[in-house]
DNA sequence: AGCACGCCGACT
DNA sequence: GTCGGCGTGCTC
């Protein structure tokens, strides 16, 4: 018997097979994870494939040394899997195993947690020495409790001691796993009746098919989501469920495990290392039934899976940015298709990718219109903050917004006020007609670079001289956009020196639990205002919030990505459900420079329909994806000559394709990452624009191309969220 | 990725 | 004379 294994170690000249023989009395199987030679050293290797003959020559042909554990810890789906990615996202094999495993299964050191139990032994009759005070109170305290005692209770009383009565045989040690279950809120677990769209929902999305399940926010998609797991499981099928990142989760997976008890396994990033691994095993023991987590939760080892649900599909986490980069929702697509189940992709506010994809048929667009309490979706008024400059008021804050919140403190009620600031790049402002400067061929804006004291635009590459006055007005009040939290919260306090101010950003939340401290604080506080970034835009429920206010909302508009529309559109939805979700009616203060611009106009009209239109029309012509795709090339190595010379070949060639495919290249070129150098890594790049039709023959053109002149690796990104 | 082989400069 | 720099190539 002959093996076919990948070596585990991500390096581009290693990511292909390797053939071994199988000792005679070694049971092996495809998916376990072997040791084996390699030259001079012994390295992990993952079964591929078992095979009768060889293609190697044989005479070389060495034999795997053990098996790292006893079971395939890749099962058969997840090698469909790997293929795919390799091919859809060009990734190196090895890379993509890794994702399917946790962290501490790799490199040998699979850790179960252990912990050392001691049992008072039956028929101890009290015949202590006097003296022995210490091993007294063991025996009583391991009475009081029912004659067990781990080592870390016991600790308090002196190792010594312990060790004496276990000498004397008084108690017994005993090894006992620890099961790690991570730490979930307690809820109750309410059943709800559903409202008729909500049934019809759940009666609908049960087929072989991708389902965009579009409801407004409060729809009540949560409860559909738990209806239609509950029927997978009486089914005898399991089911995965991804939901963004921490900031909503607490809540949901505390209703998904009030609901579903120990069916449910958590993967998500406030795990350790070791819960995380438990939580894995219990998924792949078929003991938990659902995964639900995060982006790499869809890795989960779920067999039978009959129901595949990701919930605010339009989020960006669900794209992996760093090392192996992929899209989360053709990893789910593809594991529904092989698993024949519905794929659920929930949101209040589409990407405009999805909803391009139902229109056209190729996902099954499904709605909830309607609120689930019924009520109404709070007013958002826009505030002109450029007549609001004119009218000489130069802060941060509306007289409309601060009128509101007084009156929000008087009534003991609570606001939040959110900083729209994304990344640390800026762009300039014309502080007297709101003009903002744009790339002339990408109808993107320009980012200020500080080093170089230049404006470029992260598409094409071009640069341009600061601007020292307004192209429009002539003004030279020109700034660079970009308010703080801090900032906010500064202003705030000297404003209303009484109230409470919380701020929640990257910054007050780094320690463990401080977002829970912060949220806390605040919904204990009456009045009370918070302050923050996307983080307080979802998740918890505060009753007495009544007004939302958004500083700045340009600040993500004008950032420089064909997507900071529809980014903008998201956050103004998500962020105005906050106000007023019980009794009280809330109100949204959305502040802009730019008040005419369409998606102020839809979001503050909660009309996504329109946006939509809006905004694919804008795609179409400008030729932005979905209608067409962009591939991004990075090249980074240490040494900056090489990467340099490396990229001038590759555009070189790939610049030929031009001569082949035309019209169908709308742009090509070769130019420096925004960030360009980063670890000691320099950072080259080439941006291409490519029509649909040809769109995959061109970008395994380019795979070969590069791939047969880079030593190092190059990594590939499609529709890339953010340039860095 | 790591480790060996291999071919050119300054040292006990 | 050799010790050692790191360029290139191979690992089933």
């Amino acid at each position: 018997m002959y093996v076919k294994i990948i070596i585990d170690q991500d390096a581009k000249a290693l990511d292909k097979v390797f053939e071994y023989v199988v000792p005679a009395d070694m049971d092996i199987s495809i998916g376990m994870r072997v040791y084996v030679p390699f030259g001079k050293r012994i390295l992990q290797g993952f079964v591929v494939d078992l095979t009768e003959n060889c293609e190697y020559d044989q005479s070389k042909l060495k034999k795997i040394i053990s098996k790292i554990e006893d079971f395939s810890a890749i099962k058969p789906e997840m090698l469909d899997l790997m293929q795919f990615m390799a091919k859809r996202n060009h990734l190196k094999l090895a890379s993509i195993l890794r994702l399917f495993l946790p962290a501490e299964m790799r490199e040998g050191k699979v850790k179960e947690l252990f912990e050392t139990i001691y049992h008072l032994k039956d028929g101890f009759n009290d015949d202590l020495p006097k003296n022995a005070k210490k091993q007294i109170e063991i025996i009583n305290y391991l009475r009081e409790n029912n004659g067990h005692g781990s080592s870390s209770e016991l600790a308090k009383f002196g190792y010594g001691a312990i060790n004496t009565l276990a000498k004397k045989g008084v108690i017994e040690k005993e090894k006992r796993e620890i099961k790690r279950t991570p730490f979930v809120l307690s809820a109750e677990s309410k059943r709800v009746t559903l409202n008729a769209s909500q049934s019809h929902a759940v009666e609908t999305m049960v087929e072989d098919k991708t389902y965009l399940l579009h409801g407004v926010t409060g729809s009540g998609k949560t409860e559909v989501y738990m209806h239609i797991i509950e029927n997978v499981l009486s089914q005898g099928k399991n089911a995965i469920m991804l939901v963004p990142e921490i900031s909503l989760t607490p809540q949901i997976m505390s209703n998904f495990k009030a609901r579903f008890g120990d069916l449910v396994a958590l993967l998500h990033s406030g795990l350790s290392a070791g819960e995380r691994f438990d939580e894995w095993k219990r998924i792949f023991s078929g003991e938990a039934r659902i995964a639900i987590g995060a982006r790499s939760a869809i890795f989960a080892p779920v067999e039978n899976v009959g129901v595949i649900i990701i919930d605010e599909e339009h989020e960006q986490s669900y794209i992996s940015e760093s090392n192996p980069r992929f899209d989360t929702h053709d990893v789910a697509e593809f594991r529904a298709r092989y698993n024949h189940c519905p794929l659920i992709l929930g949101s209040a506010t589409p990407s405009i990718e999805s909803y391009e994809r139902a229109k056209q048929g190729l996902y099954t667009l499904v709605e909830l219109p309607v609120r689930a309490n019924g009520k109404e979706l709070p007013q958002i008024q826009i505030v002109d903050m450029m007549s609001e400059l004119r009218a000489g008021n130069s802060g941060i804050f509306s007289n409309q917004l601060l009128a509101d919140l007084a009156n929000v403190i008087n009534n003991k009620k609570q606001a939040m006020i959110f900083i729209n600031r994304r990344g640390y790049s800026s762009f300039l402002r014309c502080r007297d007609c709101g003009y903002i400067a744009k790339c002339v061929d990408c109808d993107v804006s320009l980012v200020y670079h500080r080093e170089d004291n230049r404006l470029k635009c992260h598409y094409c590459g071009k640069q341009f001289k600061v601007l020292t006055h307004c192209p429009i007005c002539g003004s030279e009040n020109i700034k660079r956009g970009a308010v703080g939290t801090e900032q906010v919260v500064q202003k705030l306090q000297e404003i209303f020196p009484d109230v409470k101010i919380l701020r929640m950003d990257n910054d007050t939340t780094s320690t463990k639990n401080a977002h829970q401290k912060i949220l806390s604080e605040f919904k204990n506080t009456l009045p009370s205002i918070l302050v923050g970034t996307q983080m307080i835009a979802k998740g918890h429920d505060f009753e007495n919030v009544v007004l939302v206010g958004i500083v700045d909302a340009d600040q993500s508009l004008y950032h420089a990505d064909y997507r900071s529309t529809e980014r903008t559109f998201q956050l103004i939805t998500q962020v105005s459900g906050r106000a007023g979700r019980s009794e009280n009616e809330g109100k949204v203060v959305l502040q802009t420079y730019s008040p005419r611009h369409y998606v102020y106009k839809f979001a503050s009209n909660y009309d996504y329909k329109g946006f939509f239109r809006k905004e694919e029309n804008i795609r179409q012509t400008s030729q932005f994806p979905p209608f067409t795709r962009i591939l991004r090339v990075l090249f980074s190595d240490h040494d900056e000559n090489y990467v340099r010379e490396l990229l001038k070949m590759c555009y070189t060639e790939i610049e030929k394709l031009r001569d082949v495919y035309g019209e169908q290249i709308i742009y090509l070129d070769a130019m420096k990452s925004p960030i360009k150098r980063i670890q000691d890594k320099y950072r080259y790049q080439i941006m291409m624009r490519l029509k649909l039709d040809k769109a995959d023959e061109i970008e395994d053109k380019v795979f070969s191309i590069v791939d047969g002149l880079a030593k190092t690796s190059v990594f590939f990104e499609i529709n890339p969220q953010n340039l860095s």
